[in-house]
DNA sequence: TTTGAAAATGAAAGCGATTAAAATGATTGA
DNA sequence: TCAATCATTTTAATCGCTTTCATTTTCAAA
């Protein structure tokens, strides 16, 4: 039952000296002799004292540690931005709280309060989008927030991006130029304002192409974790005559991809498809797809930099960073 | 600048009672008079206070918070885990630490250590193995561990699992009964307890089966989360003349799928394949892996369910629970 | 020696909540 | 009407640490 009760003044007293300069020497000021740090720290050692994390946010007001709202830790594209978040947070010795919004508005408000009430000094939001209710939630706080991945329209968090809307240009323009003048936009019914750029980058690319922009080429599934397999998407393509398709999500594209296959529908000869998530899916399916690469690792880990800039009230020179993307050609395009 | 500094005591100021009173109408106390109460509760609402979970955390010895130990929040295993993890932690009212540990023991200690600085109300465990070292770290302190999809080989922790050592049997005697006489056993090269179990499986089940065990037909893969790609596990196992394999890992069974298909062997007729995670991972390959299908998400949400009833102190009946498995016939057994 | 600035240490006031224990107020039966 | 009882509310200590400010040491220069 003995809890682990080891306190500063437990040290203070059995080293011989006042909290203050256990205090010191545990957040290593300067201001010790060599011969007491020396002493202190013996004593630390022996006790297995260990600072109590809550104590000390409190008093200092600064709890080193930063919340992380994403939609779903199983999407791997969002896991890989947490994974370069957490190793530069623990590179800064920050510690995450992570939590999943689901991408819904209400759960992202709630969990944005939640991790404001732990009074983590810094948030990074995930999300599909950033919707304005959450927006305006953010703007009562003080706290840094910075948004990886995720597109604001008025531009006025930080945020670390790849330029969405480009990449859709090159996507269509490469399915485009490889001779296919019917081509679908799919993607999941979110509503985001990424995919609003992605769709703009999609008309922009046909018009320049002098294609027509068909509505009904542009085909919406319904964002559900688990029952994606149900959804026919071969036949709502082939269906329409189309004969590639620039996907927005890896999985979907896989989706797409077997069940073209299973259609006996030669992948890339008579249908082409690209997608744009690059998460390690990419290297699972066969043929490899075709995609639009973006270097999420670093999304994650440029966006925890910054905020670390910002709770440290640093100079950060740039505030609204575009990573660069390409375009890795593999098997589902000629 | 004004940084948002709401106060118990502004609103106990505001609304003309001690701090106590709104303490009590914050944690739902019910010792309070109803119209106080409703007083209260409009200032908080005005003032927009939120309560300093810090503080609280200080003053009540409770954190609502768990830490959660995870190798690599882009494995899809453990994400899957801690997918669970988080839903039954939020349905508790409990926030998650999260941290990445690469499966490392000097990495585990130290997160370890950092979670329990944070003072957490109990910490969830996840890896390939239970080591040693960790160990003895948990056994120093009173904040209770539960371990998820972890064997611990004596048992002493609380843990959810799945019976490893049968799942291998399982999956090994399938393979035999295929027709197959040379079977390899491919796992990552980690060392790790659970691993033990399912090689005493696979050499159990051979015996049964009256073959003989050959130890150079256990492979194993140096776990690096990016150069996968760069092994050649066809090759080891075809110039063997293996028949078929049961693979440890969904990735590792995937590369040896698209490797084999590659070299133009069919796979399942010339070549089965039997993989153990169940991750989303299988669902994408094609033909798709027959795997031991195990409860992934539920790993993790008994484990905090569990975890939630130690840290309340409630009788938890039983702490070591095997949660059922199975086998998921798909393409790549015949 | 004496002196005074610099270095090292200590005392004590918070940080923002929880929670006993004490105090106050209301209600009720005799 | 008054004491006893119960319901509310307040007072004040406490949680474990940081940090300011004051005090004591130290030590080179006078």
């Amino acid at each position: 039952m003995a809890k682990q009760t080891v306190t500063i003044y437990d040290v203070a007293r059995e080293a011989g000296v006042s909290m203050a300069t256990v205090s010191r020497v545990v957040n290593g000021n300067p201001n010790v002799k060599p011969s007491t740090r020396k002493k202190v720290s013996d004593v630390i050692d022996r006790l297995k004292y260990r600072p109590n994390a809550v104590a000390r946010g409190l008093a200092s007001k600064k709890t080193t540690t930063v919340g992380v709202i994403i939609p779903d830790v199983t999407n791997l594209y969002f896991s890989s931005l947490a994974r370069g978040i957490d190793d530069i947070a623990s590179m800064y010795n920050y510690n995450i709280i992570l939590t999943n919004s689901d991408g819904d508005v209400e759960k992202e408000k709630k969990v944005l309060n939640t991790v404001l009430a732990q009074q983590v000094d810094g948030v990074i939001f995930m999300g599909h989008q950033l919707n304005e209710e959450v927006k305006e939630e953010i703007s009562l706080t003080d706290t840094p927030v910075v948004l990886a991945g995720t597109v604001d329209d008025e531009n006025e968090l930080p945020n670390i991006i790849i330029d969405y809307h480009q990449a859709t240009i090159d996507s269509t323009k490469l399915l485009v130029d490889n001779g296919n003048n019917k081509i679908a936009l799919i993607g999941l019914d979110i509503d985001a304002e990424k995919q609003q750029e992605s769709t703009a980058g999609y008309k922009e690319a046909l018009e320049d192409s002098n294609l027509s922009f068909d509505e009904s080429l542009v085909i919406k599934v319904a964002p559900n974790r688990n029952f994606l397999e149900e959804i026919d998407l071969a036949s709502q393509v082939l269906d329409k005559g189309v004969t590639a398709a620039v996907v927005e999500d890896d999985r979907l594209a896989i989706l797409l991809l077997n069940q073209l296959i299973e259609r006996g529908v030669d992948v890339p000869e008579d249908f082409e498809i690209i997608s744009s998530n690059n998460s390690p899916l990419i290297d699972i399916s066969r043929p490899k797809i075709t995609t639009v690469t973006q270097p999420l690792y670093d999304l994650g880990a440029v966006a925890m930099r910054l905020l670390t800039k910002l709770m440290n009230e640093e100079e950060a020179d740039e505030l609204h960073i575009t990573l660069p993307h390409s375009i890795s050609e593999n098997g589902t395009t000629k």
